[in-house]
DNA sequence: ACCTGAACACCGTTCAAGT
DNA sequence: ACCTGAACACCGTTCAAGT
């Protein structure tokens, strides 16, 4: 079988370029990594890439979409914790990212494949907090608001760096706050 | 007093480079703004830039000081607000700034100038947002937790795009679960 | 279809040379 | 002290040419 052989191998190839592309993206940041590194540790020419890449955006969307995959498959088995325990979760699992949570940021204003990939993003992990905030018994009137302060507390301990010990009493205090029924002082 | 006159011309041209640099920077971003068209809009060569300024981290952190300058000389005008309207404010106030926020986080990880520069300016943010807890009468115990979640709820504000209505729900709602006592539901 | 060598336009930065 | 012309090493991307 000759072009299922060829497929195989053009996806091996592309495989190997996303999983290089991958490591130096996390450990060296996007803009410290050259298509040229990317090439030369992946043993092509820089042409080879944009064989199988338009651009290095499109690379990054790869990477990307990657790690997403894999996060959401690892997300899955822990949906029965309770609700501070999956926040806390979600920032030690991305939080090696941080760089790309950043490069996101940076690229979507400049790249509209980014900038497409960074709202389906939010819209997806929007639903999934929601979902939490709605099982933990929060109002529903309240639940975008509170979906958005979600969002921002979780990529603020990711971008900013905090030890564990504040993480979670961050975290903690998130929760409670969020999800008690207050009444004035 | 040729001296003086001789002062005044250098801090004349170097404002005149930053004032340059800083409309560029905001209006078309800082990765987009080459040393060259700076240059370019100040009527010098590149050259000349570098005799006023280390590069262009420098370059920036001049501007986000300016920057910063300004806006603290307006917010000493609200301090008798209450907290809610000062932290919508502050957002407004800065929005315009989205993108140097997320600049200023990229090129941390690169310049130990810019990571400087963000490590005080957190410094005098979280001290600015303690305060306003304290005086809205938040529990000594969660001071430094609820002034974590404050700055990531502007920066995400900020950094993500939310029009007035959904500004101003997030921002109530959040001041409102942290300055009021909670009891379970 | 897949890959390369060589070029392109651009970038931030430097340096010897001028005044 | 201040400014320039010209260069340097690098960047992402393209293209004609090979197989």
């Amino acid at each position: 079988m000759p072009r299922n052989r060829r497929l195989q191998d053009r996806e091996e190839k592309r495989e190997e370029i996303l999983a290089v592309a991958q490591r130096l993206f996390i450990d060296d940041g996007y803009e410290s990594t050259s298509m040229g590194r990317i090439a030369e540790h992946a043993g092509v020419t820089v042409n080879t890439i944009y064989w199988y890449f338009r651009d290095k955006d499109d690379l990054l969307i790869a990477v990307l979409d990657r790690l997403l995959a894999e996060a959401l498959a690892q997300y899955a088995t822990i949906t029965d914790r309770p609700l501070n325990e999956r926040l806390l979760w979600a920032v030690d699992r991305l939080e090696r990212l941080h760089g790309l949570v950043n490069t996101v940021h940076t690229r979507a204003s400049v790249s509209p494949a980014v900038h497409t990939w960074h709202t389906g993003f939010h819209e997806l992990a929007d639903s999934l907090i929601a979902d939490a905030l709605r099982n933990a018994g929060a109002a529903e009137a309240d639940i975008p608001a509170m979906t958005a302060i979600g969002t921002f507390v979780i990529e603020g301990l990711l971008t900013h760096r905090y030890d564990d010990a504040d993480k979670r009493a961050v975290i903690d205090l998130l929760v409670h706050k969020l999800t008690t029924v207050p009444t004035q002082a």
